[in-house]
DNA sequence: CCTACCGATCGGTAGG
DNA sequence: CCTACCGATCGGTAGG
């Protein structure tokens, strides 16, 4: 019936699948993705689906790549020419709760991103390895941040990096929680807030 | 084959199921829970499982009941006694933390609760509902101590409970998440120097 | 990229 | 609480 397409169009048509297991998984979580579901979504046949990737896991994996690009894009990149430190990591949190903010029809069930790591944390197999990979690599790069800002009196002296990468993380899953599951419109300023206190130059 | 039970065996067979049912979904989520797999766990037929609820559903709701009465158990009711304001409300911190660190044999997976959080936050029905309800009962109960120790003055007289509620609630699904995903054997240290960080009397 | 399958498993029901 | 089913759907394969 369909004739067979040409490499770009085969191309085209993965990122659709793509990006429709992106808008699915963030909703129903990557298991909750089926090939039936995406197939009949995309007006495609079950195989040709399964086709670009083989098996399920592999789509999955896809789906979670895409998702992680999708953040860096919109979390890190803008910041990225900023000089490190104090003036890129704030910068970093603002896009951060831009994105939970307004990224709603890309992942219309919340950051894809966390859904995985919930859903994944006590499941061994490369989807735990690769959520747990992923969330480790932005760790380090808030990290990288942090201690720069130390180094350069830009954060109190005895601040202690870690801590207040793992005090970021946790403002960001609730901020999550707050918009997904609450619908609290008043959670960006408070995470703004929090954000402010925790973020502020040494007195001097 | 089997005789018919007595009413108090059939609540023990309930409550065998229901324990396992919070296990399983601890891992596998709420949904990756199936009548199979629970009935082969409990050398059970599906049948007789179902029998006990009616729908999946009402055995996921079950299931939720029984993670947050857990839950009260272990991080609300050791510390009711004490005085409302600061006093119970580092108590019950403290218990909220020990609760991640030492559960893991009624919760292999993590909370319950947490994982329960994610995985319904944008899909509408009893099981969101049911989610919400119970986070925004949490919320309120750490909102009447917050409340109580600023009016005692145990904490500056500038706080904002709501804001300070939130930042709690980030520092749980922060740890949850380092525990379960990271298996980090700091978080709960982490944990517990962010929450005297917030949970200090004002100078005087 | 399709049609046409496969065995396995899903939640649930009938009837005892 | 069991056996014996039901239709629907799952991930995946053969073959074109």
């Amino acid at each position: 019936m369909s004739p067979r397409k040409s490499a770009a169009e085969a191309r085209r048509t993965r990122e659709r699948i793509v990006g429709r297991s992106v808008a699915i998984a963030s909703v129903d979580g990557l298991d909750g993705l089926t090939l039936g579901r995406l197939a009949a979504d995309l007006e495609m046949s079950k195989a040709g689906v399964l086709g670009h990737f083989g098996t399920k896991e592999a789509l999955q994996l896809a789906a979670l790549a895409e998702a992680s690009a999708i953040y860096t894009r919109l979390v890190w990149e803008p910041a990225a020419d900023l000089p490190p430190g104090l003036t890129r990591l704030r910068a970093v949190c603002e896009y951060w709760v831009d994105y939970l903010e307004t990224a709603r029809d890309i992942f219309p069930g919340g950051c894809l991103f966390t859904t995985a790591s919930v859903e994944f944390d006590a499941r061994p197999g490369p989807l735990h390895d690769a959520v747990r990979r992923l969330q480790l690599r932005w760790r380090r790069v808030l990290l990288t941040d942090l201690t720069t800002a130390v180094a350069n009196g830009e954060l109190p002296a005895d601040t202690d990096p870690e801590q207040l990468c793992f005090e970021l993380v946790g403002l960001y899953l609730g901020l999550n929680q707050s918009i997904q599951l609450l619908a609290d419109p008043h959670a960006p300023a408070r995470t703004r807030r929090a954000l402010d206190r925790l973020l502020t130059p040494p007195p001097r």
